[in-house]
DNA sequence: GCGATGTTTCGGCCCATGCCGAAGCATCCC
DNA sequence: GGGATGCTTCGGCATGGGCCGAAACATCGC
């Protein structure tokens, strides 16, 4: 059993309405800055870095510079399967806090695609030479850049914005990478205008239609039950 | 996802060092009085009280007044699941909270024995009309009294004690009953002397022996791979 | 009844910790 | 370079909550 000084050191980190706010928003996946979790938290950036050095020296968190933000996200799953076995026992008066089901199939992440749906995608086009992973992200393979051009996607734009070009972004329900980044936020811009995916009438959910549910089968071999 | 006030007041009430003390005592698995608890945690009394009152009215434990002692246990399995959750995250410098494997077939729980093998034998016991519970305790059949006795197990001699004679101890690893009171103890005694059980060198650990397999495969038709 | 033991309640002290204002770096964009 | 933005560090204030002494209440055994 560990000693119990550090279970409760543990715990009051987790203890605090802001940081327990900040973590309860980290449980939805992608990274955030420290500014979004100080107005998550609804506290001053000041109050909010202190929370955050905290749960970073907890073990809790993990973090990674970029420019001037720096982006927090949960230190690994057992940190979420931690903070998830607490939620069960707070009294039922609103959802448990593991991903809710149509969520968990398929949603929106910031502006691209995640969930099962997300994760598939990634990994059906890798798995047909079309997308290359890195450390840093996901690359196009040639046949890759003309594939989501007959999507519609304009590739070359893309690498000319300022934004990454396609971030691998873990995705928390699967723990496997989705992609984010410009190419991400574009191949579901598309994927909306085509009419294959549709969000749902509130939150962050997507809805897999019929023609996207034969397109994803025909032109990447996914299916779904 | 419930709503993080909760979330934080539910992790502050285990974030402080004694409360997180008596928990940690209480997921071995029986229950303890409050004076025990305040022991354990090394704060007064009336400290101890404080913090008992605490996590009983924030549903981590529950209460059973007996007499002047009042034992509190976990208040459920997943109060259980949740603390090992969280334990699995504290620097892995002690071994995990969970019931080590031995431990969980068979161990002794203060003078008694708790454990698969615990419950196994208050079950097997229970099958072949030797014993019988009800809701203070365990009681002796006459067929089970002279079973008893041909252990060496002198049971006239444990009515006349002080002691309550066979208590219902909730097994924390098995979530079932075992045999506790002066009749657990004395046939925890007896089948160590008996040799068919025999103390790990170190801890509450308690292997089975050759001739306690063949021993209670004869006797109450227990046996186990 | 009476004393001993176990437990809780009350009251007050005091420290740990959360909070913010101000200031200091770092980075980005022009 | 200069200004804007994001983030952190420092210092001081205030309050929540843990702690114990004292005392009340309950139960046990005589």
């Amino acid at each position: 059993m560990p000693h119990p000084i550090d279970l409760a050191h543990l715990a009051s980190l987790i203890g605090d309405p802001a940081r327990a706010m900040m973590l309860s928003r980290l449980m939805e996946g992608p990274a955030r800055t420290a500014g979004e979790l100080s107005r998550d938290a609804r506290v001053s950036p000041q109050t909010a870095s202190g929370h955050l050095a905290k749960l970073l020296s907890g073990g809790l968190l993990g973090v990674e510079a970029q420019g001037r933000h720096r982006y927090y996200r949960l230190a690994g799953p057992e940190v979420a399967r931690a903070l998830e076995a607490l939620g069960l026992l707070v009294p039922l008066r609103a959802a448990p806090m593991s991903t809710p089901e149509p969520l968990r199939f398929a949603r929106t992440c910031y502006d691209h695609l995640a969930g099962t749906l997300g994760v598939a995608l990634a990994e059906g086009m890798e798995r047909r030479g079309l997308l290359e992973s890195s450390e840093e992200g996901f690359a196009l393979t040639p046949p890759g850049a003309e594939f989501v051009a007959h999507w519609g996607v304009d590739v070359e734009a893309l690498t000319r914005g300022r934004r990454a070009f396609a971030k691998r972004c873990l995705d928390w329900s699967e723990r496997r990478a989705h992609i984010g980044g410009a190419l991400g936020a574009a191949l579901a811009e598309r994927l909306f205008a085509m009419r294959w995916l549709a969000r749902r009438t509130e939150g962050r959910g997507v809805r897999l239609t019929v023609e996207g549910r034969t397109g994803f089968e025909r032109e990447l071999g996914l299916s779904w039950p």
